[in-house]
DNA sequence: GTCTATACTAAGATAGAC
DNA sequence: GTCTATCTTAGTATAGAC
């Protein structure tokens, strides 16, 4: 027979983790209860709280290490000086770091106005950076004419907003390769900021 | 003194849908509680059984009608026959509309996963009627050659997904006005969409 | 139609045994 | 580190008085 207790320390962790993120994503934050957490894991509840001080910040470490992963990712690749490789990149960066981590993204976007007002600021200003940088780039594109859009904050934010809508309809094995989807909104992108 | 009991049929049910729009919009159905909602119209949570069977009706209720209503006008819309008037017809309609009901509309997109199935379905159809609208003028248009977009299911999709963004920034009053925030996204969409 | 009161269930979190 | 047991609070929904 299976014991049901023991020491666990180094699995029990990340697995409360894999569990939180996907019930959050599926079912949101408020909708998921810690029994339930802890009953995907195989423990009891009160067991989680040698994990995790409450269940807010399990919502705030997922979403701030998503932030975070996403800010490093994309501060690691190869800088370039032509703001149309440079968007080109963007694009197929955000769509594939975003369609690898689908539950993540699914929750830095609706659990937002579940986390408590500090929480909500440091997250918001990752977030904002990474907008910054795609503006950045259209900025950087507008000045040398190589773009033309009215407004680049807006713009960014459109760009981001399209982008965004592939993880609600792209399903890897469907109709079209990552490669195809990539192409696809990258001539949809190019065209819209270009004159 | 106010009085604290009485008949107020006619005010009340249209005071619960008031405050159900807004709270959920604000906090997510699931954060949610039946006394708070009774709370912001001023009545025991008992009472909002006179109107309801339950929070889940509220919730398809007010998805459902929105929904219907935006279906409904964009039908009564004139109709173009060249799909770049049809098109920029869309565009505008889009971001009036949701403009117009940002409550409803997040809703609209949030809180899918919280319906039942059957609610789902019902809502999910009328979801994708108005997608398939779109659709159709992208098509007509890519067969005339007036737009050249590689996928119209995509681009579709691409297109609403970029004019909901709006949604998430537009505060009226703000820098720009509604017929340049209308303009804007025109511009990039007309030149995504184009050869 | 609304109230008070309550049945019933479940939530987040903690205490102490093992 | 996990379990069982429990505290405390709060949820949806209903019953019956007014």
């Amino acid at each position: 027979m299976a014991r049901t207790q023991g020491s666990h320390s180094d699995i029990t962790g990340p697995r409360i983790r894999e569990a939180a993120l996907g019930l959050f994503a599926r079912h949101g934050y408020a909708a998921v209860s810690m029994r339930q957490i802890a009953g995907e894991v195989g423990v009891q509840a009160g067991a989680l709280y040698n994990y995790t001080p409450d269940k807010q910040s399990l919502l705030f470490r997922l979403m701030r290490d998503h932030m975070q992963d996403l800010l490093a990712a994309y501060e690691e690749l190869e800088q370039f000086d032509d703001p149309q490789d440079a968007l080109r990149q963007f694009v197929g960066f955000h769509i594939r770091f975003h369609l690898q981590r689908p539950d993540e993204v699914f929750i830095a976007y609706m659990e937002l106005r579940n986390l408590t007002p500090e929480n909500f600021t440091e997250i918001e200003a990752l977030r904002r950076r990474y907008e910054d940088s795609l503006e950045s780039i259209l900025r950087i594109g507008q000045q040398s004419d190589q773009f033309s859009v009215t407004d680049t904050k807006i713009a960014t934010l459109a760009v981001i907003a399209m982008l965004n809508g592939v993880i609600t309809w792209y399903r890897s094995g469907g109709r079209l390769s990552l490669d195809e989807v990539e192409q696809v909104y990258w001539d949809m992108v190019r065209k819209a900021v270009t004159a």
